[in-house]
Order: structure tokens, then C-alpha cells, then sequence
DNA sequence: AATCTAGGGTTAGAAAAAGTGAGTCTAGCC
DNA sequence: GGCTAGACTCACTTTTTCTAACCCTAGATT
């Protein structure tokens, strides 16, 4: 009889993915970041499955959107199918690489945090490779392929340490602060996904908030380090990002006032992971003497 | 801090569907032809996803593909996601076309046995619409969108009718035979999906299997019953799908032997449906109503 | 009220993925 | 010893997906 087959294809994932991930988040702008892909990309997964399907999923606003009744709906049976999903492929990947570990975290951590403990977290845990991936924001862990997530949170996870901020800057430049007024008078360093930084501390402090030191911004923390340790300007630090560099005196604070904020360094992983996995050792590893400084000054 | 998203893309969607279809069924040429692509198709996607897990799935022999263990250990997690997923569209198409019901079929039993008895399903169910899809083997209902499926089988589903076999014939040409052993002197019609069909009824009949007519083959049963009808030859005909030539007279049986096979012709849905569904609907006319001919002789 | 801003929508064109098709290879089978 | 089934390769084509730059709307801001 040999009917050419009419394309029978069940249905396109990469849209299920778009809806799940737009309903779940509540948006295309969201779902876009997630899955790593414009917004535009999302729209038009979502249009095209809602004309495959013949009625709309999304109830489109000026400010957003809202899900359809259908859309409502259909969205509980599909997070929990690809969850599942995820987690199939989670535990594929990890028996077939049982001794790879995947981190997620801030650059910044990565390089202040993370970087100076590796090298004595590979050396007690040999045969372990440990592999780091720089984002921006905490990934699902559901969804993706990490491991370990290190990031400031509110909420999730094992505080590794308080997110203690203050002003700091290159001992040179602090002979000239005497006090947080001074602060006008030399440039302030942030970093652009740190802004209210300096805010919080301001109202920690108890100081008047116009003081809003205004200076250049920088899109990587690293580099705002560079140049406070170049004595360019005074940066917002963290302390358990800088100990090292004021540990060793190449930064100091000037001003006594510490603020802490609610958000706290913590680590946190998927649930469900066996405790002997070299995941689970990792974590536990860098919760317990991870803590410590690497090199106490 | 701003780090370019260094594509997360957290698994390719293809290759999993391509792996579970590939380790299910036991093969990369039946994953093929479930996803409706070539063999090749399979083979790359399962590689990729060798290539990024690392490890093979499969153990490749000349004679076929044999899951390593790694492979076998994850196909459980990924069947049962899948089947979720597929669970998931399925409702959502229910939820948003309630009225439509979309029915699988082979090609020939949507132009014998269908055709003929949508006008009275379509009078009984305004409102309801039927779409059919005539595909040559039945799909996995719960990885495509369909709701019914109508196939000849051994298992699977209600019994609408047995599949009843014998030569048939224009009446012109049937006044000249009178014992099987006539077929050897016309042309013996057959369709390359029932190939065997002939074979089955000599068998049946007690007749020397070596009588094996040899004709011409046709790909669509349908070209096949047509010749028949112009006097072309003698063609294995299906009591239920050519009972209507057979009760007005176009085609006629010269031998009184029949064959009843083994497999029937049965209909069934996914399992789990409301019983009040359109799709349900239609399941009971077809197995209750639907029995008896449109037109009974 | 005018402006700003956040979130979506649209489009053409670019990039990447997936698929095809023809030809090879290998091991078991008649 | 040829035949066949199943899988592989590779150059090429088709399809899908994505981006980039635009517009549009409604609430918030001034």
C-alpha cells in the first residue's frame, strides 16, 4: 500500500519546551532566559503551537501574559514530564561520567571564592574532575546539566557565608577617607549586576542615601577589583569574595560599618543524589572545610 | 558581570526521543521508521549523543545493535518520561479540540471499511469531527496524536470483524475457474503489504502450497481491487472490507474455501480516556453500530 | 500630559540542525 | 559463495530555529 508518510511528527518539543518553560515562569522574557534564547524565539515556538493546536495558550497584555484556562491547564502534567526528563538525563550522565562534577556559579565567585580553595579541593579528592561553569543566574537544576549550584541567595541551599559588604579600597587611597562623606570626593566602583550594592550599604550604615556614590561600572566584577587594587577608586567588596586581598592588606576598609545582607553565599544541589556520588562529596566538601580560607592569614 | 551565555542548551531533544525509540523497539532502522526519518537520521542523533555523554548507549554488530549497559539503564527513566510528555500533548489537543476525533488507519481499511460508514457515524455525531490518517503501521498512541486506531491485529483492542480470506473475482472471469488448481492459468493479484495472503489460504484450504500464484503487485490494495473489478485477475480479497462488492455482485468468491486468520481487524484507543469523550464516542459506535454494514445486502 | 520603561509582537535574513540518498561494510544464512 | 539485513559515511539539501532590529501598548514617572 506504502502511503508516503505525511510527516506524522508527534509534536515539536522545542515549543512544549518554550510553553512549559513561558507558563512556568510566567513569561516569554523569562522562558527566554532560561532556555538561553531571545524572546522573539519564544513567541514564535509559542505561536506556532498554539496554530498546531487551534486555540491559544497565552492571553497576550500590553504588561505580559496570562495563561489561557487550557493553557492553565495543560501546564502541571508538563512540568512533572520534563522533570522527569531532566532527571533521566541527569542520571545518564552520571553513570557515565560518575566522577565528573559540574558547578554552576557567579563569575565573580568563581574566580574569588571557588579558584583559590580548587586546588586542595582536587587534591583531597583525587580521581574527582571538577568542572566549573560561569552564569549569570542560578540555573534549574531539574532542567540542566550541573550538579552544584553556587550562588548569593535569599533562600536555597547551605550558607557557606554571610554576604558581608563594605567599602574597600587600595591602602594608598584610604589615607585620604576619613569619613563615608569623603566619598564624593573619589571615584566609586560597581558592578553592573551589583548596583543597589551601594545603597544597601549606605542604609545599613545609617547614612544619608544622596551620598549615592556615582563612579564608573564595570560588567565584570574582576575587573572593578583590578582597579580598586590599583587604587583607581573605592569599590563595594565582599568580604567573603576579597578576604585574601585584605587578609594580605592589598585592600583595606576604610570606614568601619559593615552591612550584611539577607542574601548569603550558598550552595545547593539537586535533590535525590546519593550520598556517596562524588557530587554529594563535593558539596559536603566545600560546605565543611570549604568554609575555611585557603590560606589563613 | 555579564558572561556571553555559552549556549546551555541542557540536552538535545531529538537525540533522547532518537535513543529511547532506538533502545525500545531494538534497533536504529525501527526508531527510523517509528520517527518517520532514515536510519542515517538515527545513527547521527544517537552518536551525538554518545559523543557529548562521553560513553556509548549501543554496542554496534553487523546484524543489529545491542544496548550497552549504560543504555539499558536509562531507557526505563526515559520511556516512562516520554510517555508523560506524550500523555500531556494528548490531553492539551483533547482541551482544545474536544470535538475532533483523529482515527489511524491502514489505507485500505479507510477506503473499505471507514468510508463507507463515516456518513451515518458523521448523521449520529453532529458536531463531532473525525479525521483519519491512513498510515501503514499502527502508531504508538501514546508518543502521536491520535485517538483511535484501527488495524488489523493479533492483541491489541476490540474485535470488529475476523479477517476472512479468498480469492475473488469479476464475475465474468470467475465462470472460468473451477478448482484452485484454474488459478495457475490467470493472474493472481495481490498487494505487496499482504504478500503472505495467498500463502495463508492455500494452507487453510489444504492445497498445495506450490500452486503459488504469482501476479501483478500492486502497493495500494485499492489498485489491486479495482483491476479486480475490470476482470484483471483474481485477487485475496478481505471478507470485511470488500462485503459490499460482494453483496451487490461485483466480485464475486469462485471457491468455496475461506481462510479466517489469525489477527482481526480491532480497533482501540489509549487507555485511560474519559468515558464521555468525543473519542470515546466514536470507539463505541464504531465497535457496536459500526459491526454491521451500512448497507446491508 | 509627555516621557519612560517593561514586556510582547513582527519581520527578513542568517545560522544551525536535521535529514536524505547513494554507496560501503560486515556477519550470518541459504 | 553470493545474498541480505542492518548500520555507517559523507556530501548535499531542506527545514527549523534563532537573531537583530524594528514597532506597539499600558502603567509608572515627572
Amino acid at each position: 500500500m506504502a502511503v508516503s508518510p505525511p510527516r506524522p511528527k508527534s509534536f515539536a518539543m522545542t515549543a512544549l519546551r518554550a510553553f512549559e518553560a513561558a507558563a512556568r515562569l510566567g513569561g516569554f522574557s523569562a522562558a527566554a532566559t532560561e532556555l538561553g534564547v531571545t524572546p522573539g524565539a519564544i513567541s514564535a515556538q509559542i505561536k506556532s503551537l498554539e496554530a498546531e493546536l487551534g486555540a491559544p495558550l497565552f492571553q497576550r497584555t500590553a504588561k505580559g501574559v496570562v495563561l489561557t484556562p487550557l493553557g492553565a491547564q495543560s501546564l502541571p502534567a508538563f512540568g512533572q514530564a520534563f522533570d522527569q526528563l531532566g532527571e533521566a538525563v541527569q542520571r545518564m550522565r552520571d553513570a557515565a561520567a560518575p566522577r565528573v562534577v559540574h558547578i554552576a556559579t557567579l563569575p565573580a565567585i568563581a574566580q574569588f571564592w571557588l579558584s583559590p580553595r580548587l586546588p586542595r579541593l582536587r587534591a583531597e579528592m583525587p580521581g574527582t574532575e571538577i568542572s566549573i561553569t560561569a552564569l549569570e543566574q542560578p540555573p534549574n537544576l531539574k532542567r540542566t546539566s550541573y550538579d552544584l549550584c553556587l550562588f548569593f541567595s535569599d533562600t536555597d541551599g547551605t550558607v557557606l557565608a554571610e554576604d558581608v559588604i563594605f567599602p574597600v579600597c587600595a591602602p594608598a587611597l584610604a589615607e585620604r577617607l576619613e569619613s563615608p562623606l569623603d566619598l564624593l570626593t573619589v571615584p566609586c566602583l560597581y558592578d553592573t549586576s551589583w548596583e543597589e550594592d551601594w545603597g544597601h550599604w549606605l542604609s545599613q550604615a545609617a547614612l544619608p542615601h544622596h551620598i549615592a556614590p556615582r563612579g564608573p561600572v564595570y560588567s565584570l566584577y574582576a575587573l572593578a577589583v583590578e582597579e580598586a587594587l590599583n587604587g583607581a577608586g573605592v569599590l563595594i567588596g565582599h568580604e567573603a569574595l576579597l578576604a585574601p586581598y585584605l587578609a594580605r592588606g592589598q585592600l583595606v576598609a576604610p570606614f568601619g560599618q559593615k552591612a550584611t545582607l539577607a542574601r548569603a553565599l550558598r550552595l545547593w544541589s539537586m535533590p535525590g543524589r546519593s550520598a556517596g556520588s562524588a557530587s554529594h562529596q563535593v558539596f559536603r566538601w566545600l560546605t565543611q572545610a570549604g568554609k575555611a580560607l585557603p590560606h589563613p592569614a
